[in-house]
DNA sequence: CTATGACCTGC
DNA sequence: CAGGTCATA
């Protein structure tokens, strides 16, 4: 890794820039850091910071301002309303789904600004490998340090290094102990390297190809890799895919589904036929964007059960 | 088709 | 037990 060719720079040093959104459409802090993505995190003065395609951005909203500045630049000129999603109609969301259900209008009410993110389709993948059975926290520790061991260097600003995610390729066999022990997966690291190496032996542009995809086939294409499951799948397709139908059911939309929508699962534990029980079920309630309802029900339910330090 | 256990750690 | 998955019974 030639660490000699990221400069150490300050955010003061750097241009910042601005535009305009409404605030109760963009809520930075739900947005970041409700679960979806695992590399940003806040600063004492409000920042969000946070590597996306190999740059490092930080950015926070004042009223409907949101400044930014990006190192070396931004991934692309329109990145902000691609990543943010910021041509989703989020308003017409709230009016439609909330007129069908009064527990998601509640939890459009309580966490209003909250989106979904078009994030990349290959860290998003490599990202949920190392969520099963994992907490927040210790999965974003895990990204961290695997961006530092083999992601590309890009700057260390205000005294903290800045890398890129590492590829597809990083992930063989040798480094596997290094991941079980340094980046402290334990058992994931074993599955997450089988699923990369099968990923890797895709043809090129597997990943990004998924989401041109209807939602039945890109899932479907997820699940024929080893180690990734129903709910892997259905993160991927909804964090990075724009798949709006997907559903990932973990225990804490099965908690809620048990308890609002479907009180005769008796069913123990979280099989496949409940699995698609309760996904089918909230699409049957809200259509082509239960993925929606889905995150603001999720996320109620986590602030709730508070099992998370982010907010 | 369902249920159970194993898999690494730590809060 | 945690924002699962797979193998087995």
């Amino acid at each position: 890794m030639p660490l000699v060719s990221a400069p150490t720079l300050s955010w003061a040093e750097l241009p910042h820039y601005s535009f305009e959104y409404p605030s109760p459409l963009l809520n930075l802090r739900w947005t970041l850091g409700c679960g979806q993505a695992f590399r940003w995190r806040e600063t004492a003065e409000g920042w969000w910071v946070g590597v996306v395609r190999g740059c490092v951005l930080r950015v926070r909203s004042q009223g409907d301002t949101v400044e930014y500045a990006a190192y070396p630049h931004l991934p692309d000129p329109g990145f902000w309303p691609d990543y943010l999603r910021l041509d989703f109609d989020l308003e017409a969301m709230y009016s439609e789904l909330g007129a069908l259900d009064p527990h998601a209008r509640a939890s459009f009410e309580s966490w209003p600004g909250l989106r979904l993110l078009r994030q990349d389709p290959t860290e998003t993948i490599t990202s949920f490998l190392c969520t099963t059975a994992n907490s927040i926290p210790r999965i974003a520790r895990a990204i961290e340090g695997m961006s530092v061991a083999w992601g590309e260097p890009i700057a260390t600003i205000d005294d903290r290094s800045y890398h890129g995610f590492p590829t597809a390729e990083v992930f063989t066999e040798e480094i596997i102990p290094t991941l079980e022990r340094d980046c402290n997966l334990g058992y994931r690291a074993y599955n997450l390297v089988r699923a990369m190496e099968q990923i890797a032996a895709k043809p090129p542009g597997w990943a990004n190809s998924l989401r041109a995809m209807p939602y039945a086939e890109a899932r479907a294409e997820l699940m024929s890799v080893r180690s990734i499951g129903p709910k892997i799948a259905d993160c991927v397709s909804l964090f990075a895919l724009d798949k709006d139908e997907a559903v990932p059911v973990d225990t804490h939309v099965r908690q809620i589904a048990l308890e609002l929508y479907l009180p005769e699962i008796t069913q123990k534990s979280l099989t496949t036929n409940v699995y698609n029980r309760i996904a089918s079920r909230f699409r049957e309630m809200f259509g082509e964007r239960a993925g929606w309802a889905q995150e603001y029900l999720f996320f109620s339910h986590l602030m709730r059960h508070r099992d998370t330090p982010v907010l």
